[in-house]
DNA sequence: GTCTATAGCCAGATAGAC
DNA sequence: GTCTATCTGGCTATAGAC
């Protein structure tokens, strides 16, 4: 690992933490592994994080904290909810693109430990729904969309953004595509997934 | 554990590794507490399966075969694309109702340990999406249907049934709702699923 | 702050009696 | 086939020199 201008050990450490817990699990990760992947000693790793669990946790709360804001944008913004889900499904797979371990990474460790959501809960804030299912409920109201319930409009939503990430190895398996065209696929679904929903949703 | 009429041990064995496992994954599970689960003593497992491993695998192929299946039918069945997604969609989150914990544990898994689509793909066979991807173009083509292409609407049609299993302990502290609440949710995604994908790819 | 060496524990695997 | 007792290796964590 070279050393960029002005990396800290803790922020190398974070770093790799980061790279290898998402590939392995906090179960599967070895803090060997993290510090050979940081180019430090593996006791500099207790030295600034104690444990290898609060280590973790420092890698977990970071990550969510890069994730969770995509989701409590849309909920937040004034827009029609046919733009919302247009910007948001194209930012959100953009972002995802980026970022691939992280939805596999949070949703495993979420279910090994449920206590995460509590903590996350306090310490980062989870999204609120209320304003989106209002502004649903008024738009169907109004006839602009179709009768749905907005809880089940916003687990559509979530899942066609993430499903395909979660599952990568097994799609290009069953759909019987290289990475190349995998990848195309996933760009696509940058503005395939709103025309989805939309032509769905529209009344 | 107590022994119904005729279970073997290796039986017994199975049962309690598929329980395990699927809860805590193949890092997390301990051999003792699947023979715990077992209500046979630990030596067992390595006489029967010889090594964790071994018996990891044996548990993941046995698993597996009981999904993939559901998956193959739709694929290969006469009818229109409209009743394969209601039938489909109706049998798959029925089928996930009743073991919640399976999705996660094979996409974490395969996830882990990408050989073993290939094992799977070599001893269990794969679904096989051509028929279907034919199917789809033809109704695209006959104005049956929007133009989509089949592997989209594929991974749509999967995205959709899995991923509130995938997810569960955080979409029902997002929604904010109880665990009796997120089972009606579920359970009208048997057919909300269905209708949600039928409105946006009708022409 | 950073390293080497090592303690201590835990889990998978085996030996061997019955 | 089933058990108890034990080995062995690997991993987290710490002690202690520099």
């Amino acid at each position: 690992m070279i050393k960029t201008k002005d990396a800290t050990t803790e922020s190398l450490i974070l770093e790799a933490a980061n790279k290898v817990f998402q590939r392995k699990g906090m179960d599967g990760a070895r803090m060997q592994v993290i510090a050979d992947e940081a180019g430090i000693n593996k006791a500099m790793l207790h030295y600034y994080f104690r444990s290898k669990q609060q280590l973790f946790e420092a890698v977990f709360k970071k990550t969510f904290a890069s994730f969770a804001p995509q989701i409590i944008k849309i909920l937040n913004e004034d827009s029609p909810i046919e733009d919302k889900i247009r910007s948001f499904t194209f930012n959100h797979i953009s972002f995802i693109i980026q970022h691939p371990y992280l939805p596999n990474f949070i949703f495993q460790e979420l279910n090994r430990n449920t206590e995460f959501i509590l903590i996350i809960k306090e310490e980062i804030g989870l999204p609120n729904l209320d304003k989106f299912k209002k502004q649903v409920q008024k738009e169907v109201e109004e006839g602009v969309l179709k009768p749905i319930k907005g809880e089940q409009l916003f687990i559509n939503i979530l899942a066609l953004n993430i499903f395909p990430f979660l599952t990568g190895p097994l799609i290009k398996a069953v759909v019987d595509i290289d990475d190349i065209n995998y990848n195309k696929l996933l760009e696509e679904r940058k503005t395939e997934v709103a025309n989805f929903i939309i032509n769905s949703i529209k009344a």
